[in-house]
RNA sequence: GCGCCCGUAGCUCAGUGGAUAGAGCGCAUGCCUCCGGAGCAUGAGGUCACAGGUUCGAAUCCUGUCGGGCGCGCCA
């Protein structure tokens, strides 16, 4: 019994394609809660899927779901009622979730999780903030999604590489160079250039390395370097390690650009015009057409993002995942295109989108410039509201939507954010663990098999055995919010365990029945932070 | 003007075909001789932007309208 849904789940299926019989059509039946506990525990809509195709009412055609299984289920379920419009409703027994908690408790760490290694590999693309000033607190709501997606597809099974693309060339380093070399003058910074103070710093350590305003090359490289350095800190301090960073520059230098230009000229799907050459994207389903090399005769960042992508493929990655940002939602088109037109499946990429961050300070908004050094660094924001409550407050929306953060906000509230509540749960559910002493030990799968279980205690058990689908779920759909509501409703069905029935010192064979389901919780919810990157503390 | 995203409780947001739409914060009122009160309970608060359509069933899918964000460079 590792996932009891799924098996629950499988005996509906069969009994469904077997009254379906070689007829087509209806979707998927589900098997869900149903809103209200009278209901039972769970409910399929299998009949009122078949309803069409057998030209039958879905009551009838539920009553006959009803019998096909009652066998099957016998030794799961008390009852099975026929409800509603033909819904079929389980209300199962109380072994059946004493059993569960067993499942749980044997798959340990794993338990929702595909074996290691069983997946496709997966390179997962996030942050590549240009290496020209400190990551934003838009560049750590990308970190903490591009980061708990790739936990996500890990639980999977997938080979997930976490990668970071430097951009590391281009006119923005040029900039960039002028902006220091100006700053270790103590000159004013050019127009264009970037403004923000943090360059004082940055050019009185280039300074010390030796290194003069004079020298364009050798700042070219340094500058961004020591910018970088400085980003790898913020997101380890944030708890993101990437495996690896993939230099710009190095796909010019290595010849990487090149041959992809030489490749795509060599196809039909390039022309020149206007003394550039073209890149047909059109046909590929892109807007308008993309420009490949410029007439200056320098490729496009186009030319070089392409190089990148068939750099993953080549190193081995199956599928490949950009997170990007909402200005860049124009990207993923002229990606695909340039896949197609070099002869790769454009399935292979994902471009899942963040929306921006809209930052605020007590209700008024903040407008984020890098250029103009306005903006609010991601340290600022981490020494303020700390690593797991930035984390867990930027995971909750969906990235899909604005992030509106007011930091004043945040820090008031940092003592009342939503992850101190599961983590509470956690902490509360290891105390009751260390006062338990022997009681672990006793806990004993056949033995308590029979213990009665209560009705907030068969909420939480129900709760708690929904994590492979919502795992699985958030996976498929690269939504890893769906998972901080998760955690918030397992904390709160704990707490309602823990409010209505005492653990220890519980009569006979019921303290090692509950301490059994406080173990279960404690490792669903450890394991639902863990996936988002935040620590379960086991005191607090 | 065109493309993508969003519009759900006072605020911030979940809910991508199921039964009487949810959470956090805020507000009101209660709960510590009892395993952690960073907790629990109860309550007030909704034309799911609007209008059509699809179907047994729509916050969810389709079309249109209105409102907001982002983009529409031989920048990245």
């Amino acid at each position: 019994m590792s996932d009891p849904i799924a098996l629950l789940k499988s005996a509906i299926d069969e009994a469904v394609s077997t009254i379906r019989g070689n007829r087509d059509g209806g979707a998927e039946p589900i098997l869900e809660r149903p809103p209200k506990a009278e209901l039972g525990d769970y409910s399929t809509n299998g009949a009122m899927l078949l309803a069409p195709a057998l030209g039958a009412p879905p009551r009838a055609i539920a009553e006959q779901l009803r019998e096909a299984v009652v066998e099957s289920l016998s030794g799961s379920v008390d009852r099975l009622e026929v409800a509603g419009p033909g819904f079929l409703n389980l209300y199962v027994s109380d072994r059946w979730c004493r059993e569960a908690v067993g499942a749980v408790l044997a798959a340990g760490p794993q338990f929702g999780s595909l074996p290691p290694g069983s997946g496709e590999r997966v390179s997962v693309e996030f942050v590549s903030a240009n290496p020209t000033g400190p990551l934003t607190a838009a560049s750590g709501r990308h970190a903490a999604y591009g980061d708990a997606i790739a936990n996500l597809l890990e639980a999977r099974g997938c080979i997930v590489e976490r990668e970071y693309y430097n951009n590391d060339a281009g006119g923005q380093i040029d900039r960039l160079v002028a902006s220091v070399a100006a700053r270790m003058r103590r000159e004013p910074v050019p127009e264009d250039g970037y403004a923000g103070e943090y360059l004082v710093e940055v050019a009185a350590q280039l300074a010390a390395d030796g290194l003069s305003p004079d020298d364009h090359d050798g700042l070219f490289t340094a500058a961004p370097a020591k910018i970088l350095g400085s980003i790898e800190q913020t997101l380890r301090s944030f708890g993101v390690e990437f495996d690896s960073f993939v230099s710009e520059r190095r796909l010019h230098d290595s010849g990487a650009v090149a041959k992809i230009l030489a490749d795509l000229r060599a196809s039909t799907h390039c022309y020149e015009s206007d003394g550039a050459r073209w890149l047909r994207t059109t046909s590929f389903g892109d807007d308008k057409d993309r420009v490949l090399v410029r007439s200056s005769g320098e490729p496009t960042y186009l030319a070089a993002d392409l190089a990148y992508h068939r750099d993953k493929l080549e190193r081995g990655a199956e599928r490949m995942i950009s997170v990007l940002g909402a200005d860049h939602g124009s990207h993923p088109p002229r990606i695909r295109a340039g896949l197609a037109a070099l002869g790769y499946d454009p399935k292979r990429y994902r471009a899942p989108i963040i929306q921006m961050v809209q930052l605020s300070s007590g209700g008024a908004r903040a407008k984020m410039s890098k250029r103009a050094g306005s903006f609010v660094p991601l340290d600022e924001v981490i020494a303020e509201i700390g690593a797991d409550a930035t984390r867990f407050l930027m995971l909750q929306r969906s990235n899909d939507s604005e992030l509106e953060l007011d930091l004043e906000l945040a820090k008031r509230q940092s003592a009342d954010n939503p992850v101190y509540y599961v983590q509470y749960a956690y902490a509360r559910i290891n105390s009751i663990l260390r006062k338990s002493g022997e009681g672990l030990m006793a806990i004993d799968p056949e033995a308590i098999a029979e213990v009665a279980v209560e009705p907030s205690e068969r909420r939480l058990i129900k709760r708690l055995i929904e994590l492979p689908v919502e795992i699985e779920e958030s996976a498929k759909r690269l939504g890893p919010h769906r998972l901080s509501a998760y955690g918030m409703a397992a904390a709160a069905d704990f707490n309602a365990f823990y409010r209505d029935c005492k653990v220890l010192g519980a009569p006979d064979r019921v303290e090692p029945a509950r301490l059994a389901v406080c173990v279960a919780c404690g490792s669903v919810l450890a394991r639902t932070l863990a996936l988002l990157g935040v620590s379960a503390p086991e005191s607090m």
